[in-house]
DNA sequence: GATGAATGAGTATTCATTCAT
DNA sequence: CATGAATGAATACTCATTCAT
């Protein structure tokens, strides 16, 4: 009979919101963004359509909260030491663990990729993506280093100190790209496959670490 | 003025049909295909909107051949010898081919990758993706070889060849896989890459090759 | 800690429902009764939404309580002595009073007059409205004289009265229409322009009285 | 059996669109903006709902194209000989016309007063509306001069010639605007009437000629 | 073949109102 | 009393598809 107190409406909002959210990123990831209408979203997540607008602006903000807080998952995932620094260890960990939160977030890894396929879309996302790099000052010519540039760099960093181990022609970036379409291409391939073959899935890790470390 | 043959029609009726197609695959791969309408389609291709509907069903068939059409010309476009040996000359020239045709066809693959995202899409086109395949009796054991598949089938078939030139634990299959993830990030970047770097382009075809010829 | 007594709560819910008045008022006025939501209403008023229906049983309701308040506070300002006889003196003080109160109100009128063009909400108000009659027996013709209809009459024997001093085709009726028209006319505008010239709006009342006294 | 000529076309397009437009004036005006329904317009013009889209681009455009629409036809109406000099008989004309256009088109002053008072909607159609002003310089000091401030500017020139005949303590700015507070006034009255009194009506017009040429 | 007017089912979004706490 | 989560009916607008001419 006591009102709810401000932080059991937090509590309730906090959890709705984050209900809604993961309901409509599989929806997103499986139906295409388009094919999900905010009553389907509604009817799976068990509520009403117009709470869907308590909690966010629009469907198009509904998107854009998901890939951002999904985003941050995946930062707070890597969490590397800042010292800007990749060790060999390191760069084998950041491989294991890519991988692994492709397949624990298979859904956003899917949504994500179609949203990179649309080019009205792409200029908003493409910032966080991963994307190769031809010259060794393109990495370090961006204004403001967010985490997955920063990513970049560690990386980029890592082949051009390997240049000194390797013969005089030995081209890091070229090397690099390399590493980058083969993982690249291998996140691809597992994210649109329905199944993953466990053994070779751990295999082809092995071998990427065993080819590129 | 004397009156056109039945060949004439079937002729003018290609070539709108054709044109229709260029239009609607810019439009689609651009913009999507949900943002495409209709309307805008028949606009840029100069007709009215009603007429569309005079060659193809609907939208989602123009959409289905556009796919079909597209995939008929890229197995064209490699016209292999059938003799179902690809020695590494042919290896070679595949790879080139391969890499000349995505750049020659941008907005298809683009368009392509947008639907592979989308499961209840999938299923009506994968059956043309070169996926990766885990054992070697998976290549055989496909009911109707597509065009797709042979290639598979003649990939497969070149890294089972170099076996027996290596060392004895050198798994075909891994290697094979880590080329098909190569080229397939490759590909995927060069598609969602608004421009790409010509000198970088052909040196990574290049080192490709050397890697896994 | 003493509990309130019935009359304190009396008292607290009159003010509440007050406020709440007022700040729906502003907000009907300038931005129109269907641009402004409860929402709005609740939050500028600085409490929830639901508690409005503690006071009000539906928006129309709150509407309709705004005007009907509105206009007892234009009757107790006019207070006119009810002896059914208007002077010269008091007519002219009328009409002072008259764009006196216009000035001071004018969030309600410019409610007022917006609901006035509607047809269908116009019937619920009209009558409190001062409409120009044709004949002198319309005056007395109505059933429940209102305060309105009360001041209608008082004008319009105060233009009666003036055919005595007056040559013999003069016509009281057209006379106050016009006195009606141009009263109407200069209220009109100074509620929907933003702002007033004081030293005009003063001269124009001065010239009103001079006019028709 | 032929295809309907381009001329075909437009003729429909204006027709139809001429209807809704007319449809659409009575509803707004009687019913209000808001509570008028596309559906219900489209009903009542017996089309679908979204052949409305077909012929506006929104149901404010709609609102927009009527106003505009409305005021073309009410200068049109004037169509004044343009020689910057309004005569004693062409001012009497002028009233007597303006008197006509408002009986003929209530359904559009309705709305058109309706808006007035909405200041968000205001400033779009203020412009349009003969407001009075305080002195002599505002009438030129505007950009540029539309048709309803070039009516302004010949009523303001007529009060003033007036000033040559009157007594020296004539005021033309104070006399014009009392000539527009009662014709703005006696409009209004009429407009807001469900009837009108057409004797009265026209005694009424020669009053005002007689108090104000 | 060719046109674009016409349809109508579908979709995002709003908002007064209710209600559990 | 007080809160804001929850509801659901209503509403503007879109667009693939049909059809008379």
């Amino acid at each position: 009979m006591t009102p709810r107190t401000p932080t059991q409406f937090r509590e309730i909002r906090e959890e709705k919101k984050s209900l809604l959210m993961d309901v409509a990123l599989k929806q997103f990831a499986s139906e295409g963004y388009h094919n999900t209408t905010i009553s389907k979203i509604a009817r799976q997540a068990g509520i009403s359509k117009g709470l869907i607008y308590n909690y966010f602006e629009s469907k198009e903000e509904l998107l854009t909260e998901i890939i951002s807080k999904s985003f941050d998952e995946v930062a707070r995932y890597f969490d590397p030491d800042h010292d800007g620094y990749l060790s060999e260890a390191e760069f084998e960990l950041f491989i294991r663990k890519l991988f692994m939160i492709i397949r624990e977030k298979l859904p956003f890894w899917r949504l994500f990729y179609q949203l990179l396929m649309q080019k009205e879309v792409r200029g908003r996302f493409l910032k966080f993506s991963a994307s190769p790099v031809n010259t060794v000052q393109q990495i370090y010519s961006g204004s403001g280093l967010k985490f997955m540039d920063y990513l970049s760099k560690l990386i980029m960093d890592y082949f051009i100190r390997k240049k000194g181990k390797k013969p005089g022609d030995y081209d890091p970036v070229l090397d690099m790209n390399m590493f980058i379409y083969t993982i690249e291409g291998f996140a691809m391939v597992t994210i649109y496959m329905d199944e993953v073959d466990k053994i070779y899935y751990n295999k082809t890790i092995d071998r990427i670490i065993e080819v590129y470390k």
